[in-house]
DNA sequence: CTGTTATTGTTATATTATAACAATGTAATA
DNA sequence: TATTACATTGTTATAATATAACAATAACAG
């Protein structure tokens, strides 16, 4: 019970696929024009798609961007942990899975000693063609 | 010339007191309203103040939050490099000032060996009163 | 002063996201 | 099978966040 659903709904997976063909970070209306041909005409059915992919992990949201990418790192879908690198000028979105990055993360602590097994990195940059 | 201006106009001035005498984040709308009995009326007079503090480093967005906290970290007014603790009940929000990990983030290097001297980090989990 | 650039005020609109509610589907079980 | 409970769907409307565009004014370097 204290599992994760492994299925999907149909409008999930109509989403997910959507942003799985993506090799790039995609905004929700721009989702929402691509699946109109599939059924869903409206925001609501688009973005309760969304909530509950990040919620098992299959997309994450890139908070800066406002914008979705689909996992490439089965980790994260169990930690919540999650780091990209974004390119400012072409917008080129990458995950980054270190387990490096993610134990140092993980075990940080605050000055208070607190530590914190969620979080969202994000570098920004350069890449290299742009550079 | 190639120096950050150390001055702010007045909409700026505005703008920073109100999200200086805030102990926690605030929205631009409530920023806005806060700010109608000094003559700022419409949005766009509190988003251009809003960018200009971020890009001289005054305040900080909360990017997961849609939300902009005043800079209390006088190193970070240079670097871009920025990191946030969130509590998820709550949503008390605190900048991190450590040099040890601005330092390992700011040396971190991505699969390609490409560093980033700008990031945000925000980490999230409940704060000691909520826990 | 003069030209240049930043800032301001203003209206309108674009973009991102959620509320609310009725209807339908799904799955476990009495 | 009938029943219950809960997730999902479809739909309309609206809330919340953010920017475009343009005219007017202020600040400042030469």
């Amino acid at each position: 019970m204290a599992q994760k659903k492994e299925y999907l709904s149909k409008n999930q997976k109509i989403v997910l696929d959507i942003i799985e063909k993506s090799a790039q970070p995609m905004k929700a209306y721009s989702i929402l024009f691509n699946v109109q041909k599939k059924g869903l005409k409206a925001p609501p059915q688009v973005y309760r798609a969304l909530d509950k992919l990040v919620e098992i992990g299959k997309i994450h949201k890139i908070e800066s961007r406002n914008a979705f990418i689909a996992c490439r790192n089965s980790a994260c879908t169990i930690t919540n942990a999650t780091a990209f690198s974004i390119c400012e000028s072409c917008e080129d979105v990458k995950e980054i899975s270190s387990s490096k990055l993610s134990k140092y993360l993980s075990n940080f602590q605050d000055k208070e000693g607190m530590k914190f097994n969620k979080y969202n990195l994000e570098f920004f940059g350069l890449c290299k063609k742009c550079k």
